[in-house]
DNA sequence: CTGAAAGCGCTAACAC
DNA sequence: GTGTTAGCGCTTTCAG
């Protein structure tokens, strides 16, 4: 079974095939009479139009590729589902690639997206320390880019972020509200801004409430319960005394939750714990593990508004890149506040 | 700056365009030297293939559309994370869309995904009653199809699912090894064939043990926390005599094990709840919650290799559709297991 | 081993 | 209002 063209309705109504495109394109000089008869017919021919070859010839695809770690997070996919909820309704379709946090994949995605001549990539980068080149290749080729809470700053591309400064500074400022005074610090290893950044929020709230900062009170790793574990488990066995854990990430301060109560450490009433993330699981473990949250569903959408809304106008990279940072909250549940317990 | 195509690296050659295109594409007739100075002048001028055309003049367009719920459930994230990883390993690209569970959506999607003249389609139906018609659609056009989780019965079409009759049945009997005897069961509203048989397995353990089967003891609703808070003070307001509660979904179980808990009930001495998915949270909650698991970054691994499989052959719906069943498994927590809790 | 030529299905400028 | 024409950038015979 053929599949049916624009010449094959045109054959059947003896017009000639570009009014029956004009016709499908609602173009305003095609009588009303012909509309209706190309139609009917491409309803009854069962007439699908061929992306690929209307892409070809104007130059846009309404497709747009999106770039992340991972989907088997729920940050990230909670994010992409948001995207393309909104780019859906607004008639770009979404091709997806995972990187896994690969540097190699990454390029390779963003060299599939240049190929399939996508209309714009939005992206959350793997890593900050490699990979310029390709990115400001996308932009050298005038192809519209916006970063998602990973950018590269030293790229003049549009970006939505959350703040992850402000984040960690709030979460620190939040236990030492709470009367904690020596807090430790769990943080991934690898040197990503947002990591970076909640990190010298912890370092400037303790600051500004004139609490020392302790080199040998901050953990890195892998990000996860092993670190949270082991991390607890350092300090504990180095005896250094201490009364409250930020962990830049859910699962890490869950696996510092679990080795407290192992250790039969009380929490929140000897140590308070503070996440990252407002992973599902937080609400239902006890104590109720407090952290924060990013917003994702709400980043996903803004992300794909903002393209939309710079695609608008001719020229992407014509003015200066527009920046949206988003305001994490605090979700303050049971394990940072002793008072709540009684 | 002009788009690079094969007739700009002719030019500089002094070579036709087709030897251009053949070199890219490594046909064997063309000598060794032609090659490499094609190659070199390609990486010189940044060309990057034009799919669209190729696609377009080839009739391979070497995507593939997958359509899921939504990418906003740990679940199909999880599968899309195994098939994605997948297919890009084998030179394919993934369009998402995602149909929020609605029939109009979901008909859209695969509208979009004809257009786009996709390779394949791999699906996760929204609802079993209705739009068989669109489906028997792709299926007359010839384009691969491939379901997933959720699968049409009545279509001869491939799909991996996972025993949800198995599923619901182990997940009673380990209840009733346990030493319950009056189960009840949360499920949805829906008509799902996944939910059907998971109470089907529910029915027929409670038969095979010698239990009575109760209508009065099975709460539909839509699954979520609130359901399962509202099926136990249902139970418990009627003073419906129950020891177990199994819930055809995680969260169901969670919201049940809150309500139990909150009106003093203790789990698992007095109540034992199993819930199904093995969502995150489940091994973090206090009592840890008992729950089936579903094995999902394989089924998506599964489901893209029969893919890859089946289209290998010419013709995809030559042979009778092979179906792949997952086996799921019990996850045995505390939450179902008293003797565990002393 | 390479060239010539046709055409995938559509858009869009130019006619009348 | 509708027809004519020229491609978009590639793949793929058919020649030689």
């Amino acid at each position: 079974m053929k599949k049916t063209t624009i010449h094959d309705i045109a054959r059947e109504l003896d017009v000639t095939f570009s009014t029956v495109a004009r016709a499908l394109n609602d173009h305003p000089a095609i009588s009303a009479a012909t509309k209706a008869a190309v139609l009917e017919t491409a309803k009854r021919l069962n007439y699908q139009q061929n992306k690929l070859a209307s892409s070809l010839r104007s130059g846009k695809s309404h497709v747009i590729g999106i770039i992340v770690p991972s989907l088997d997070t729920s940050f990230f996919s909670s994010v992409v589902h948001g995207m393309e909820k909104v780019l859906n309704e607004n008639g770009y379709s979404v091709l997806l690639y995972q990187t896994g946090e690969s540097i190699k994949q990454e390029q390779k995605g963003l060299g599939t997206f240049l190929q399939s001549r996508v209309d714009g990539i939005i992206s959350s980068v793997s890593s900050e320390s490699d990979g310029f080149e390709f990115y400001s290749e996308i932009r050298k080729r005038q192809v519209p880019l916006l970063f998602f809470d990973r950018a590269i700053k030293e790229l003049e591309i549009p970006s939505v972020t959350i703040n992850d400064y402000k984040a960690g500074f709030e979460a620190t400022e939040h236990l030492i509200k709470q009367g904690y005074t020596r807090i430790a610090h769990i943080t991934s290893e690898k040197n990503l801004t947002i990591f970076n950044e909640r990190f010298r929020g912890y370092r400037e709230a303790l600051e500004k409430y004139g609490l020392p900062f302790q080199e040998n009170m901050v953990f890195k790793g892998t990000v996860g319960l092993e670190l949270g574990q082991e991390s607890v488990r350092r300090l504990q066995a180095e005896h250094l005394p201490f009364d409250a854990i930020f962990a830049a990430e859910d699962y890490t301060a869950m696996g510092a939750l679990q080795q407290l109560l192992e250790s039969g450490v009380q929490v929140p009433l000897q140590v308070g714990v503070i996440g990252f993330a407002n992973e599902a699981f937080g609400a239902f473990v006890t104590p109720s593990l407090s952290t924060v949250d990013q917003q994702t569903i709400k980043m996903g959408e803004e992300t794909a508004r903002l393209f939309l809304k710079l695609t608008a106008n001719k020229d992407y990279y014509g003015s200066t890149p527009e920046h949206i940072v988003l305001d994490p909250f605090v979700v303050a549940r049971k394990s940072s506040q002793p008072q709540r317990q009684g």
